[in-house]
RNA sequence: GGGAGCAUAGCUCAGCUGGUUCAGAGCAUCUGCCUUACAAGCAGAGGGUCACAGGUUCGAAUCCUGUUGCUCCCACCA
């Protein structure tokens, strides 16, 4: 029967199977009832992305622990969906209708937003359909997206109701410009680059003298826009301009020398110009000291008719020929080579510029008060807490937020604006027309027109925990199903994602919106750099899973990444996973074999019975430190110390301890206690290992019916268990070390049958002595109260062991070793007789750290002595 | 510039509030084995001044100080 059963396990003929019965059965399925809730929020992939690594990373902890959590009688709820990523689908969507010859200016935003629900409705749900080849326990029929009417309805009235609130303002500030995508960036979309620039010198003559003054800039373009020159106060190299005026270059504009500690003395020649309609910090000054602001420069980066020359111009175009113009113009002092930072765009990639335009903020002060307080005191908890600082640090500085976004996909700014300029807020066209007919009857729908502007895509999820159920279901189902349980992120949307999501929940629900937050590192390759589709060093996840099964991978993945640490990926961490896989495959296939060698007139061999005891505490034990490492979130350690459960305890001994002899037959009873086993086992490693934990669990024991599936299997109970078996087994195992160590150095086959003779000491338990014959190919055991000599010895705790020389012995050889543990013994007791000979310690070390070193002493003394007995014996 | 963190075997990491010769695990490497579940396997072995220098202590990988090297976050100097 066995060899029918391949020796090789192949997930690719039980995935699909079993994850189409999963579905069938409805196993993902969540609707409240009285067991406790758990439940997940995915964070949602943009909606026409493509799994990646860390997708994969991300959802395997993700599934874990919800199948996990199901199996412990939680009613477990992972919801998925997508996000309608505003900027990055727009841009591909732009992209894509570009290839086609069309601009997106020449489509109305009707047809525009055509395209783009063509485009979703297309790509979207693509990323989820792999989610289901990972083995992701989604419940599928609540897939939510951000753009769905109830969840754009809900994000609509969080705008209002801030607004109403006052928590959101309109007004004018330098936002980050993106001049490709043509929209503002939040700070956080903005990505620093160093890049080797140039600084140049201009000099600028101080009107009505023959004096000039050099300024130093990266950006000489922006000169258009210059309407001051800055100094520091300090500065005695310029105290004399304090208070007159200089002449910009090329346009002659005079414009004031101000004073301000803003400016270092040290850069450049200590001297800035201003020009605040084009930098954060000149335009700061410029509120300080009420300067003119001139805005040179257009929405796509092309000089406006306020900067006079150049009109027209691209920025970068007209830095290289203003710097000409300028050397013509003798204004140009010189030209230093300069390293600084510059913003680029995260979506599109060009030159951020800085630009003052009228946005809709989000006043944060107050409403991040509650999410701040609520993390420092550990009501959400961060894993790993070293997250904790950084958010503090973000959050005791937190900026208003800019929400709006020059894009048409997404959620429309529910503001109208009439012919003057004048705004209402409401939710509909109708409610805002009445609004403004309140304050001017006469004022039609013709008058009036929606802000044509979208919001952040973060402004929608961070309602998500909310607004997957708000609107869909009962208020019941909120209450039954948030607080979410674990939030599973990576630490680089901290800010973007997991504060605003604690604000929100705190605004909205008056409650935390998750209890824990997982961070998972990045997915580095081997050399250290992100795996990313540019880099190309990334793998397709679905070509690993083609490869090693979704099993393989999802150990692979969860081998060597703990939280908040970088995952350093490597193929041969799937090739463990699935080497593991396989591994239990074949323990299956030996505990399936002996199914019908059952023999219901065999006894139960005392080894056997043994056997079980044993492995029934081991796994006790080993059970206790997983649910531990699972309460901490080592969920690599929990992995870790499941694999050495299953390989080296199951496999390597309890197995091994409980095989019948070729050819003979199994007793029910232990066949029956390695099964039950065994299930428990499927049943700890089904959170890592899905598909062939379910496969197994099938085949093995008897099921009750259809949907007696391993998903829904009952976590093992915590049980006590006995260390002394557990000690005993540690005793036992070097015994049998010691005696195939003996076999090995000495080429004495395992087929050939040794006598083994021990003269026990008062530590050695009996516990195991029939495992020893059956592990050992041992044909007796004697016990002894005497010194053997012709015989290879070994000691442990004490007892010594002995087993008759064959004909090859290597007395030389023998003695060397024995020396060397002698050696090493001597070196011990030399270590610890220093300490208790040392009167300090004797005095001051705590009494049970004193008794040990006793002990220790006692224990190398008397293995000193029979270990020169042993190599006396040998002369 | 501000903040946080890290440095232990070739690699990825454990090592909790100082106390087993405390220096560990997995992988990788090396040496034997096709032993009747598994060569995707079995049995063994080697491998580290715990970054460096001081200090506290009877005792330091562990606590303190400094040095060096690295990483991340925030701010952004024209």
């Amino acid at each position: 029967m066995t060899n029918e059963i391949p020796s090789k396990y192949d997930p690719s003929t039980s995935e699909d199977k079993w994850y189409k019965y999963w579905m069938d059965n409805q196993l993902f399925k969540s609707t409240p009832d009285n067991r406790p809730a758990y439940t997940i929020v995915i964070p949602p992939p943009n909606v026409t992305g493509v799994l990646h690594m860390g997708h994969m990373l991300n959802n395997t902890i993700q599934d874990l622990l919800i199948r996990r959590a199901r199996m412990r009688g939680f009613n477990a709820l992972w919801v998925p969906g997508t996000d309608h990523a505003s900027i990055a689908t727009e841009a591909k969507v732009v992209q894509k209708l570009r290839k086609e010859g069309v601009k997106k200016s020449d489509l109305s935003r009707e047809d525009f937003l055509k395209h783009a629900w063509e485009w979703t409705d297309k790509h979207g749900g693509i990323i989820l359909e792999q989610l289901k080849k990972l083995g992701a326990s989604c419940d599928w029929d609540r897939t939510r997206f951000t753009m769905d009417e109830k969840y754009y309805e809900s994000v609509i009235d969080t705008f209002i109701d801030l607004y109403k609130k006052g928590k959101i303002y309109r007004g004018e500030r330098m936002i980050n410009w993106d001049p490709a995508a043509l929209t503002a960036l939040s700070d956080e979309e903005v990505i620093y680059k160093e890049i080797n620039s140039k600084l140049y010198h201009v000099s600028y003559q101080v009107a009505g003298t023959n004096d000039f003054v050099t300024i130093a800039t990266t950006r000489p373009e922006t000169i258009l826009g210059d309407t001051a020159i800055c100094v520091n106060p300090k500065d005695e190299r310029y105290k004399h301009l304090h208070g007159k005026k200089a002449i910009v270059p090329l346009v002659n504009r005079e414009v004031p020398i101000i004073a301000d500690e803003y400016v270092e003395m040290e850069f450049g020649t200590g001297c800035l110009k201003v020009t605040p309609a084009h930098d954060m910090n000149d335009f700061m000054l410029g509120e300080k000291y009420n300067l003119q602001i001139i805005n040179m420069m257009n929405a796509d980066g092309t000089i406006s008719e306020a900067g006079q020359l150049y009109v027209g111009m691209d920025r970068f175009e007209v830095r290289t020929k203003i710097v000409e113009d300028l050397q013509s113009a003798g204004a140009l002092v010189k030209t230093e080579e300069h390293i600084n930072k510059v913003g680029f765009s995260e979506r599109t990639d060009v030159v951020i510029e800085p630009r003052l335009s009228l946005q809709w903020f989000v006043d944060m002060k107050d409403i991040s008060k509650p999410a701040l307080d609520h993390v420092m005191n550990d009501d959400i908890r961060f894993f790993p807490p070293k997250f904790k600082n950084s958010y503090r640090n973000w959050m005791e500085n937190i900026k208003d937020w800019c929400i709006s976004r020059q894009l048409w996909w997404g959620h429309q700014i529910p503001a109208w604006y009439d012919k003057d300029g004048n705004y209402e807020v409401a939710k509909t066209e109708e409610e805002a027309l009445s609004k403004f007919q309140a304050k001017n009857p006469a004022i039609t729908k013709a008058d009036i027109h929606q802000d044509p502007d979208v919001l952040d895509t973060w402004f929608s999820s961070w309602l998500w925990p909310i607004s997957v159920f708000d609107g869909l279901y009962s208020e019941d189902e909120i209450k039954y199903y948030y607080p979410t349980s674990d939030l599973v992120t990576a630490p680089e949307i901290m800010f973007f994602w997991v504060a605003r999501m604690i604000i929100a929940g705190y605004e909205y629900r008056d409650e935390l919106p998750f209890k824990n937050v997982y961070y998972t590192g990045i997915v580095r390759d081997k050399q250290g750099r992100k795996m990313s589709k540019s880099l190309g060093n990334s793998p397709d996840p679905l070509d690993l899973i083609a490869k090693y099964g979704a099993d393989g991978v999802r150990v692979g993945m969860l081998l060597s990444s703990p939280a908040g640490n970088d995952l350093l990926f490597d193929e041969g961490l799937c090739e463990q996973g699935r080497n593991f896989a396989n591994k239990i495959w074949n323990a299956f296939r030996l505990v399936k074999s002996w199914e019908e060698k059952v023999d219901d007139n065999l006894a139960q061999p005392e080894s056997a019975a043994v056997a079980v005891n044993w492995m029934k505490n081991k796994f006790n034990q080993v059970l206790a430190e997983i649910n531990d490492d699972y309460e901490k979130f080592r969920i690599n350690e929990a992995l870790m110390t499941t694999y050495k459960l299953v390989w080296d305890d199951f496999c390597a001994w309890y197995l091994e301890m409980v095989k019948p002899p070729f050819g003979q037959g199994m007793d029910r009873k232990t066949y029956q206690e390695s099964v039950a086993i065994f299930e428990n086992l499927l049943k700890i490693l089904h959170p890592f290992m899905p598909f062939l934990s379910e496969e197994i669990w099938h085949f093995i024991g008897k099921r009750k019916d259809a949907k007696d599936s391993i998903c829904v299997a009952t976590w093992p109970e915590a049980a006590a268990f006995d260390n002394s078996i557990l000690n005993a087994f540690n005793q036992f195992e070097q015994i049998v070390i010691g005696v195939r160590n003996v076999r090995k150095e000495n080429n004495i086959a395992n087929k050939e049958a040794i006598e083994l003779k021990i003269n026990k000491s008062e530590n050695f338990t009996d516990a195991f002595n029939p495992n020893i014959a059956h592990l050992c190919n041992i044909s007796s055991i004697e016990f002894i109260n005497e010194k053997l000599n012709g015989c290879f010895s070994f000691i442990v705790e004490g007892s010594e062991f002995f087993i008759p020389f064959t004909a090859n012995v290597d007395v030389e050889a023998e003695k060397k070793k024995i020396e060397e543990e002698l050696n090493y013994t001597k070196g011990f007791l030399r270590s610890v007789e220093g300490k208790l000979n040392n009167e300090k310690f004797v005095n001051n070390a705590p009494a049970p750290v004193l008794e040990s070193e006793r002990k220790k002493q006692a224990d190398a003394l008397n293995k000193i002595k029979l270990l020169e007995e042993k190599l006396s014996s040998l002369n």
